[in-house]
DNA sequence: TTGTATGCGTTATCAG
DNA sequence: CTGATAACGCATACAA
């Protein structure tokens, strides 16, 4: 079924089903009405393709995750989606996986689809060298880059993200100032806002007067979502370091530090305070609840698109927005 | 750029731009260099859309998922987008949500997009009336719909799932085995998997010589990620009647019954039984660990995505796959 | 091995 | 209000 097929059919030309189709009112209403009868009675869809050819825009944007089984990721994905719908834009969504250069290849596909812009969900997409960042620069020439979670400067780059460094410092602090000086952290990323984090950290201890701190950061090289090989890995952590309290990149390292207290007979929060991050669902599964870092996902996502769709319309939009991360108070410490 | 920039740059015709681009093995090498060199210079990619035009498949696979951040739904993403990249398949994701009249314009769009299948997970895409399914007969005429963790017979539609009924009658039996006969029922979905999982469990009942289980099923209208408010929930069902087990249609409304036994004071399996639903990280994440079903997802994926590449090459495929669940004990129960 | 010409299904620009 | 026709960018059959 074509647009020709449907023309004939209903006696008009492929330009009055054209005009049917994308709701032209330059239409007399019993010409309309037949024309759409043809369209419904063969259940007739115009093809993409074609109309990709013609048109400038599609009112398309490329979303690129590495992975949508990622709880954060997903979220924001989520919510992305829903911006863009209610704005009437389409979405496409990628799932790189964390290879560079499958990455790479994803981007450049999704930019063969004649996207109007491209979104990059999560820190994981922007390298620390120049080399790395390169195909970025190369794509933004051609149409606006987003990113969620992180940060590039760059023409044509805008960014949207939590203050991680900031709010790391504020939580760790926190950690400090009810006496905690022993802290384990955690970290499974050297993404962009995993340096962040990491750094916030640094300088939480720093400010805190404590010099012996860079021997308690541990990186965890697993699959997050497999808790019970967390807490073997905070276990072992535990055979070579003390600590009162862990801070974790991540709420599920943080819970596998949670498991790990309650296999040591550690009792949380009194023996160990913990405090995760990204504040998803997995703080009020466990027991006692997560204290965690709310990184208003929600707000960075609609922050996002606004910047966006203020892009595309040629209006001049800031190059980043920065939001405050918010340490949510649950059961696993004191303060 | 398009293919004609390329072409004139490299004083060569578009066919052999063309030809180099597609990999054919009838260009001189010092052509194909040539060509090469401009393509990368200019960080040239073709126009998908031109090219869907001419081309028969894309080698695409459109997949609908009702919701993203679904923790099930978005691990059977996962799983589908790996298993097609192997076989070289690209894939098109939407997040429909759970409006049936979007879901109908999500498929029709993805169908424009000239995809070869289209693949929907869950069962939420499956109604009980003749006229829901609807949409699904008249898509399936153009080319296969593959469903997974759902059933529907007819032309051109597999199924791959796993067996609800059988698998819910095994672990209500086994708590009932256990001496547990009060037992609430859990569930937030009339899904074709929904229904399947709770006749399972009625006729375990029945079969256990239980007769007033009715008045132990409770339906949860509200958002399962909310673990309070599921707790809520529980709590207002014991204040109507009294149950000394709980099994749930998801893992996130069992976690729901584990909280509230922590505020009733109960203790968990002593006084509490507690089985969830898809065996998801969640399980291990809270105290006790919970004791699931696993549907297996990872098969049904794999079979799934088999399925459909046979369909596609003209084999003839079997229209239902059906695999057995497993329950998986943890704490939750003393079985 | 390379080039020319055609078709793919739309949209958009003109005429009428 | 409607119809004819030129793009759009690529793949490919056919010619050279």
């Amino acid at each position: 079924m074509t647009i020709y097929d449907i023309s004939k059919k209903a006696g008009v030309s492929i330009a009055t089903v054209s005009r049917v189709l994308n709701g032209s009112d330059k239409v007399r209403p019993s010409t309309r009405k037949k024309v759409m009868d043809i369209i419904e009675k063969y259940d007739y869809t115009p093809n993409a393709y074609a109309r990709g050819m013609g048109l400038q825009s599609l009112r398309t944007i490329g979303i690129l995750c590495a992975d949508s089984s990622d709880l954060f990721l997903a979220k924001a994905v989520y919510y992305l989606q829903q911006e863009l719908q209610a704005s009437g834009y389409e979405s496409l969504l990628c799932c790189t996986g964390y290879n560079p250069d499958i990455k790479r290849n994803y981007l450049h596909l999704i930019l063969s689809k004649k996207v109007d812009g491209i979104i990059l969900v999560g820190s994981n997409f922007i390298g620390t060298s120049e080399e790395e960042n390169q195909y970025i620069k190369d794509v933004s020439a051609q149409i606006p880059i987003m990113l969620l979670n992180a940060s590039f400067d760059y023409p044509n780059v805008y960014s949207t993200l939590c203050d991680d460094h900031g709010t790391m410092y504020e939580a760790a602090s926190a950690m400090v100032t009810a006496g905690i000086r022993d802290i384990l952290y955690l970290y499974n990323s050297r993404s962009y806002s995993g340096c962040k984090k990491l750094s916030g950290f640094r300088a939480a201890m720093e400010a805190g007067g404590i010099t012996d701190h860079e021997k308690r950061i541990f990186f965890y090289d697993g699959d997050p979502q497999q808790l019970d090989a967390v807490a073997d890995f905070v276990e072992r952590a535990a055979e070579k370091i003390s600590f009162h309290g862990v801070i974790a990149s991540d709420d599920s390292l943080a819970i596998g530090a949670v498991k790990y207290a309650g296999r040591a007979g550690l009792k949380v929060p009194e023996d160990l305070s913990v405090i995760g991050y990204n504040n998803s669902m997995l703080t009020t599964c466990c027991t006692p609840e997560l204290t965690s870092v709310d990184n208003r996902l929600e707000t960075q996502t609609h922050q996002l698109v606004q910047t966006l769709l203020g892009v595309l319309s040629g209006e001049e939009m800031p190059k980043q927005s920065v939001f405050s991360g918010k340490l949510i108070k649950r059961g696993t410490t004191l303060f």
